[in-house]
DNA sequence: ATGGTCGCGCAGCGA
């Protein structure tokens, strides 16, 4: 099964691009983040017409997340379980597709340590644990895809020293997403590329994704089960190419069919 | 050069 999640930036400026994207990846499963559409702007038909059942957690705007599958689609939530403190944004969805629970997420940014919207980040990733216990066990197969908005280790940013004090790798931000991954989450692609630097997310401004200045923040983590059976993960910097990009690539997991 | 670009929606904010 080959899964995928990329932050398109807007799908109705980048619609093109996602529709040939898929025509040459063909992935099972690919999570979205940021549509900036409200629900009935969603451009279901245009991927039923490609074989894929979606849903979307939309607001119109702003945020907006989605799953796109060809595997099934089964049992939708919209926002965290309803005994967790409701988000006003749309940053999570979950279904099941075939016998995977996928959760497609777009963590708050934080904006600058401190400000009441990095307060709200990090309650938006303590909410996500309480998700994930919530409504799954890590022993089953479960897939966190997204945004997460947090350089894991300093070899996700391409310039330690610039990020220092911001941001995105700030150890309370980071230990929040620890606290995510000790639920039982594996982060395939640094698993399989331990140090490199690589990256998902360049900035349009300053030439940034030519000089390779970027942040590695958005992964497929998988639950152990799943994580086993990874045999090819890469971030594709050629989403990132040509005319009117989005500043995130794509990430791409393919995992083996289970069983034996 | 002390910014640099997008997307939103139509000023200026957010990323």
């Amino acid at each position: 099964m080959l899964v995928a999640t990329w932050n398109v930036n807007s799908l109705k400026a980048r619609l093109p691009r996602v529709e040939d994207w898929l025509q040459q990846v063909k992935p099972d499963v690919l999570c979205l983040q940021e549509t900036k559409l409200a629900a009935d702007a969603f451009p279901a038909l245009t991927f039923s017409g490609l074989g894929y059942e979606s849903v979307h957690h939309g607001q119109g705007q702003w945020n907006g997340v989605a799953i796109l599958s060809k595997v099934g689609l089964e049992s939708p939530t919209f926002g965290f379980a309803k005994e967790i403190e409701p988000d006003p944004d749309a940053r999570i969805i979950s279904a099941s597709c075939g016998n995977v629970r996928v959760h497609s997420i777009y963590v708050p940014n934080g904006r600058e340590v401190g400000h009441e919207h990095y307060q709200y980040k990090l309650s938006w990733l303590a909410r996500l644990k309480q998700h994930l216990e919530s409504t799954t066990s890590p022993s089953h197969d479960v897939i966190v895809a997204g945004d997460f908005n947090i350089a894991p280790t300093d070899a996700d940013v391409w310039d330690k020293a610039l990020f220092d004090g911001s941001t995105h790798v700030s150890q309370p931000e980071r230990d929040a997403l620890k606290e995510i991954t000790n639920w039982g989450l594996v982060d395939t692609l640094r698993r399989r590329y331990r140090g490199a630097q690589i990256y998902s997310y360049y900035d349009y401004r300053a030439g940034r994704f030519h000089k390779r200045e970027g942040m590695r923040i958005d992964y497929v983590m998988a639950s152990q089960s799943l994580a086993d059976r990874a045999v090819f993960d890469v971030i594709d910097r050629n989403g990132r190419k040509g005319k009117l990009p989005s500043d995130h690539c794509p990430i791409v997991t393919v995992f083996r069919n289970g069983s034996p």
